[in-house]
DNA sequence: GGCGCAGGGTTACAGTATAACATTTTCTCT
DNA sequence: AGAGAAAATGTTATACTGTAACCCTGCGCC
């Protein structure tokens, strides 16, 4: 883990060189924030945060790195939270149905959502060089993340109910690095 | 296949219920179409349209759905084209790499690409009754198929090598169907 | 106390994909 | 035509991803 090729980590805030999204911030109290909301959404809508489903959250909140579904039962077995497939497979079916997580399909991974209060339609970007992931913010109901979907949409009278929108590439930090 | 929830074919031109992408049209044409463009391809880019390749196109062309790699592998050993799953996945690689077929990603499946003359940014709209898939066309170099997307990348200085846009939903056939 | 239900444990298996190596075909160059 | 390189295909084995089905426990509720 220490050994991701993932600079640009200098504000020596954080006591780990975890991934952060291609730029520099104060993870821990973005860890936090997030913490807090899905704690409140939880409480407001009779959600149980078991501690299993936190303490897995809290894993995907520890760097902005999709994790396939096999890490994150490493990381629970290492702390005796489940054995099996299966036990890995709920707890992020919990977090992604409620949108405390989302599933990145072009990687069969799991990324913790980076701003879990709100309804939103994700979209991300994902550096194929560092693995790092950022997601963009766009409030349903307003004017929608693709415009050619929805256009498609419209003229085919089709009922969008899911979306997959995903870029994979190479972010600032590793285009940098690469030139150099 | 035949016993498929495709409702919509009833022009009369095509010999079986395949789908045909949330809309009549003249199959055979659409067909032919797509092969030519991609022998047209192939021959100026020096590509190598092999038997088991052009079958395989010519079998995911049959219908507007997505087949899984191991269905393609059964039509395959039917016709005594390959055995084993790696020659599959070789022809589906083949067929990707070269926008003859796309493969959608939240369903780990492949379906043949409806303009494979043109560069393009595939999107899709998939509908999860009658399994159906739908391209929508926009060329590169143009305003790209995802605003939101550009935008997040610019602002990011993300460099964007490969996109996957997806909606998934109801087509307007099954809708229909339901609300009947 | 009995009931219902969500959560979690466990086994077994289904489905997706690739590494690695052998063989054959095709291309190219002389 | 023949040698050598490169591409395609065949084959075995295995890794990775995901789920069905069943059981058991703990908790809220009448």
């Amino acid at each position: 883990m220490s050994s991701d090729p993932t600079p640009g980590q200098t504000n020596g805030r954080r006591p780990t060189g975890a991934p952060v999204g291609f730029s520099n911030h104060d993870h821990g109290l973005c860890v936090a924030d997030a913490m807090a909301e899905v704690e409140a959404r939880c409480a407001a809508e009779g959600l149980r945060l078991t501690p299993v489903r936190r303490r897995v959250l809290e894993i995907l909140l520890e760097s902005h790195r999709a994790m396939r579904a096999y890490e994150v039962l490493e990381r629970m077995q290492a702390e005796g939270l489940g054995a099996q497939p299966p036990a890995a497979y709920r707890v992020l079916d919990f977090l992604t149905t409620n949108g405390f997580a989302h599933r990145i399909e072009a990687l069969n991974a799991f990324v913790a959502c980076t701003h879990p209060g709100e309804h939103h339609v994700p979209a991300f970007l994902h550096c194929r060089i560092c693995d790092g992931v950022v997601e963009t913010v766009t409030s349903v109901g307003s004017v929608q993340g693709d415009s050619l979907l929805d256009a498609a949409a419209q003229a085919a009278g089709f009922r969008i109910e899911a979306r997959t929108v995903e870029a994979h590439g190479i972010c600032s930090i590793c285009r940098a690095a690469e030139e150099a």
